[in-house]
Order: structure tokens, then C-alpha cells, then sequence
DNA sequence: CGCGTGCTTGAACATTATCAAACAGTGTGG
DNA sequence: CCACACTGTTTGATAATGTTCAAGCACGCG
């Protein structure tokens, strides 16, 4: 973990903290592939937010397996706990930034200024509503269900400058991918197969996926709702 | 859906909104069996906490499939929404009393009082870390190890004035339990045969559960172990 | 060029869903 | 008070879905 400089100017796809556009203090940091961020235990001290590339926030079972809680990207705030630990940890996915921004500047700011309060409540009930959203998913939907609604969700977000947002690429592996949606490697990567058969995806590189029937993967995650209908509160 | 009068004392299990005591205004309702506290797609206007009795919090799928986000017990809040509308329906399980706080009540308690501020704060890290566990669970566990926890926070919610909390009501059907843990009635029946054969737990009627072996429920609900596997007792 | 890691494929197996029916508890009307 | 119908629960047989174990393939890197 390299610290860097000074403060950011917020990111595009996330609420901002201030309407001023002013920041609390943070401190930047680089992080290698597979580098931690922060580990289940360790005391939760800080707001961490996204600046580039990717990461897993996740936990590890008593029985040994993993399971990945979220995936993060540019923009996204994450390892702000209920407790005073984590009760997760975070690696980066790929090599990336992140900016950490100590409790106690934003509690500063949150009571300073209404405008950060409102944002940081909005932050944490967008979050309730996309984990109510998760855990919809993996009550109801079969495993290419699953799937189909990650890859949307990965398309959205993930589009690399494509306005209909068909190609995502996928900086995580089938067995990351496995244990976010609570399936086996094999059973993941038998499934891309299988939407590449039906001609729903192509498989570029296994990294990257093209989304060529949107309604057939939409059918398949019937039920789910995509992330822009999570609206927001005035 | 019966208004009756004025605001209620803090509950014994829940947060308190302020910690003078004093609470925003509140309108009871009384609501019968199976009937609607909101419905998705209602502009939501309130934040609501359960008096007594017992709710489901639900959303029925395009497939006609009903997902039952969470149960709410005495004390509770719930109906709060990241958007303008509500994007679940609720109903009473059986016959309760319910308190609707005015977002706009809430909105002037959490300016005015830091305390307040706080409690709204905590109130809804609390319900993020409650929905990455609730994830967690159908991600990773079996359908043993679902109900086994299932009980286990039944127990521990449910008891009726046994401090070991070793016994547990479940106001809800079986069908309810299914659509919350993501599984068929017919697989929650058989569980409930299955675990009551192994000595974990004894079932007076069908709607009370009496936990005789919690360790072997933690063991289910740690990992994946099967009902057929689990020790025997006696 | 060879090795390692991650991805894919195959076959057997386990778990859970589905379809079907029996059973139990409760309230109603005769 | 009993018979009956209704609903919720349990049980059984079968099928589908996903896992497990095993092996082959492909890409990247030393």
C-alpha cells in the first residue's frame, strides 16, 4: 500500500458528499492485485471509496470456502461498518486506487453540513435497497438466472463507453464470479457456455462478455429489477 | 386498518429515536390477519414500527413467485425506502399494531437532535449488516443450514420468557418460511421431520419450536451439513 | 518450450423441486 | 354434537438442477 496525495474531486457515478463539491480529507492508496484493503477484524476506521480498478469485498467461512459480498468499482464507497470492526474483508481485483477517508472527517462534515448528510444517508439507503435487491436474487432465481442478472448489472456498469451498455468486461474470474452468486466454478462456466450457445452473450475473450439478446438474459432474471430503478430521494 | 391515538414509549428491543425519550408523532393502526400495511408501488410517506404482533414484508415476481424480503417483530422499524414509492408490499401475519412516523416528523427529530441523528444512523447500518448476513445465507447455505439459522434467530427473537431462548414461536405458515428462505413448503416440511428425527428440536404444534440441541443447529447453519448427517441425539 | 493457473467439459451423484395424495386442525352448518 | 369442507401440513415418488470428482484445454509467463 503506496499513500499518495491529498484529496479527490468526486467521481462520476457516485453521490457526491458535498454539494459544494468539497471533500473531507483523504488519503489515496494504491493497491496490487489480490492486495488487501482492509481484513475481517481489524478496527473499521475509515470510509473507503473506489478511484480505479476493482476489488472484493468478502468473507471467509468457517468451513474454508469464500463468499464474496460485493464487487466495487470506480466511484463506489465501501468498508463502512455498523460495528467497531470489519466484519469483511477487501482486495483489490486488479491493481487499483482507493481513497480512505477517516470516520471522524466525515462525522465532521456530516454534521456540518446538511447537504453531506442527506447525501450520506441516501448512500446507505440506496445500499439496503440493493442488498434487499441481492437478496432477492439468490432466494429466487435458478442459476442462470443468477447469472443473467449479474451480467446485466456488469453491462451497466461496466460498458466500456457504449451508450447501450451491451460489452462488459469482467476484471474478476469464474471463481470470484462463483462465489458472489453462490454457485461452483464449474457450474458458472457451464452456464456462459450455455447463453453462448443460445446466442444470448459472445465470449470475446473470457474476460469480456457481449451482450447480443438483452431480453433473453432479462427473461432468464425475470423477477429482477436493474439497478436504475433505485431511484432517489429529493 | 384502524387509527387510534397519539405515540407510543419506546419498545425494549429497538433503538430509541431520541435519547431524552421523546419521539416524533406517530399514528397507530390496527391491523387483522393477512391484511395490507402498504403495497409496492404506494408513494411511501412513513416510516412504520411494529407495536405488537407480527409482519411480512414481501414482493410478489412477475412469475406470480412471492419473496418475503424480511419478517418484522415487536419493536422494528420497517417500510423505509431508498425511492419515493415503496418497492415492497407488507402485511400483518396476525392480528397487530403498527405506528407510522411522517418522514417529515422523522426528517425534523433527525435535524433538531444529534441523538436522534445518530440513532436513524445506526438504525440503518444495523439493516446493512443484517441484509450482508441474510446474503450471505442464501449464497452459501444448504436448505438445512437456512432453516437452522432461521431458528436459531427465531429462538433468540421469539422466546417467550425463557432466557435461554431455547423456544421459539413462529407466527408465520410454512409456505411463509419457504418464500423467505428461498425454498419450496414441501423442502421446509421435510426439514422440519428431518431435524425433529435427529433430536435437534422437539414441535409441540407446528407453529412452536422447541430447540433441544442448538449446537447441532449451529453446526447446520456454520456450514454445510446435511439433516440425514447431522449426530444423533439420545 | 514447458509449466502453472484458470477455464472448460464430462460423468456420476446429491439435493431440492415438482407433482400427487394423505392427513390434521379448525370453523361452519345441520 | 357430529359431519363436512377448507386450509395448512406432512409424506411419497419422480424429475430437474446443481455439485462433486476427474480430466482436458488454453493462455500467459518464466
Amino acid at each position: 500500500m503506496l499513500a499518495l496525495s491529498g484529496s479527490m474531486p468526486p467521481l462520476d457515478d457516485a453521490p457526491s458528499f458535498a454539494p459544494d463539491g468539497s471533500w473531507p480529507k483523504g488519503t489515496a492508496l494504491l493497491i496490487a492485485r489480490d492486495a488487501p484493503i482492509f481484513a475481517e477484524g481489524e478496527p473499521a476506521r475509515c470510509w473507503y471509496r473506489l478511484a480505479s480498478g476493482s476489488a472484493r469485498v468478502f468473507r471467509v467461512l468457517r468451513d474454508g470456502r469464500r463468499h464474496i459480498g460485493e464487487f466495487v468499482f470506480p466511484g463506489q464507497f465501501f468498508g463502512f461498518e455498523a460495528g467497531p470492526d470489519h466484519v469483511q474483508s477487501a482486495e483489490a481485483i486488479e491493481p487499483s486506487s482507493v481513497i480512505a477517508y477517516d470516520c471522524g472527517s466525515i462525522e465532521q462534515r456530516v454534521v456540518a453540513d446538511p447537504g453531506a448528510r442527506q447525501a450520506a444517508r441516501q448512500l446507505l439507503m440506496d445500499r439496503i435497497a440493493e442488498a434487499q435487491e441481492r437478496i432477492m436474487l439468490l432466494a429466487r432465481l435458478n442459476a442462470t438466472g443468477r447469472l443473467a442478472a449479474f451480467l446485466l448489472v456488469m453491462a451497466q456498469r461496466r460498458s466500456k463507453a457504449n451508450p447501450l451498455g451491451f460489452v462488459a468486461d469482467l476484471p474478476m474470474s469464474r471463481i470470484d464470479i462463483a462465489d458472489y452468486l453462490g454457485l461452483t466454478v464449474e457450474t458458472v462456466s457451464r452456464l456462459f457456455t450455455a447463453l453462448r450457445g443460445r446466442g444470448a452473450i459472445r465470449l470475446p475473450t473470457a474476460n469480456r462478455v457481449e451482450i447480443l439478446d438483452p431480453a433473453l438474459l432479462e427473461a432468464a432474471s425475470a423477477g429482477a429489477v436493474e439497478a436504475e430503478e433505485l431511484p432517489r430521494c429529493a
